[in-house]
DNA sequence: GTCTATAATCTGATAGAC
DNA sequence: GTCTATCAGATTATAGAC
């Protein structure tokens, strides 16, 4: 019985030391593609950064786009606990308006974040790559996500998400190409959402408990 | 007499010649961008595509980026040109309001009918890359004409302009890297017009022409 | 202005010893 | 699982003949 426990809690170790090593390529790889863009990936530089040869890689990795493939997934996964943690922030106790204005914000401090990341999970740059059909299966996970918290401040015509998803991921790739430091972002998202709910769900500006009668925005 | 002005003729036609070739890379340039990616252009295939050693290049552009340099200039020379066409085609005989559709979704359709070029010119994907000084003065005059455009409109506030070009610029991008066929883009950049124009110039929708008291927008 | 030749370097990926 | 050795090729760019 010892020696199967043994056995079993040695594939264990492995197990977690193959899976720490593949993290560290992973976040060795994000290090690189800030640096060099995220079609200069190399694996040479990749096999520096963790102190291998570049072709032990291939022992962790089938690919270079398996790599991508890792970061991918990482990226759909870290966009589920941000959104998350936010929603746990938020503990029901905001009304949906507010919700939204939170959400977006969010979400736009998320992928500005990481320019390289926004990139990568949300624009097709990368010719030729193209997510397995577990990482893409994380994506649509946060994609739903998205959309469930839309629907819990009242938003359920999807064409109205359409337009809220768009305008928000709009801003944010404008952000991220023009000078981050030159215009008042914060503003334009909020200024944004106004807009957006004004136009998609009117009803949450004319809250009962606010004896606000006026449809207008108020500064 | 007529020796110097042949010698002149001479220097023209070597001078529309070189201007010839230098367009014919610059175009095979764009069809390889198209197939390979923006990063993925290399100066053998180049050659090979005009019908050259990738070395003669080298005696039109002093390097790559340099070809990246003239495709730059050229996409903003043609974004001039086509929102150009537009105004012209517009005549003043429109409406601000109209005026500022026809302009959103004629940017749009620019954008759009060219995804690698949109990745050129407004977003920046190739590390290492910057415009030379007379191309980014191409972008700049691009630029200001959007913001004459808006002007036209009735729209001063540079907050507003900067909101607008947002949204738009935002749509496109989100286009680009969504499913093309699975939404309808048109009907969305529309609805997001209407939305620009109630949020930032609510007077051009209470049209004195038109006797239309309402605010909300006819179908 | 185009060529050949070539420098000098980088690329992703595999085979096989240990 | 990491290494050496290596493949088979790509890359940008320069030198110099013609």
């Amino acid at each position: 019985m010892s020696g199967k426990t043994n056995a079993v809690s040695l594939l264990d170790r492995r197990a977690t030391r193959r899976a720490a090593s593949r993290a560290e390529i992973v976040e060795a790889a994000w290090l690189l593609v800030r640096e060099e863009g995220l079609a200069g990936l190399s694996m040479r530089d990749l096999g520096d950064r963790v102190g291998m040869r570049a072709q032990s890689v291939y022992s962790y990795f089938d690919s270079k786009d398996d790599i991508y493939d890792a970061m991918f997934r990482q990226g759909y996964e870290e966009q589920l606990a941000w959104m998350a943690d936010d929603e746990e922030a938020a503990g029901g106790f905001e009304d949906p308006a507010t919700r939204l204005r939170v959400m977006a914000h969010r979400f736009f401090a998320f992928c500005t974040a990481d320019p390289v990341r926004y990139q990568l999970l949300f624009q097709r740059t990368l010719p030729g790559f193209e997510p397995s059909a577990a990482s893409y299966a994380v994506a649509l996970a946060a994609l739903e996500q998205m959309h469930a918290g839309f629907a819990q401040a009242g938003i359920t015509d999807p064409a109205a998400a359409d337009l809220a998803t768009a305008v928000l991921t709009g801003l944010t790739s404008q952000q991220l190409s023009n000078d981050p430091g030159g215009m008042r972002w914060e503003r334009l998202v909020d200024r944004a959402v106004t807009m957006l709910i004004r136009e998609i769900a009117p009803h949450l500006l004319a809250k009962p408990d606010k004896p606000t009668t006026r449809v207008r925005r108020t500064p």
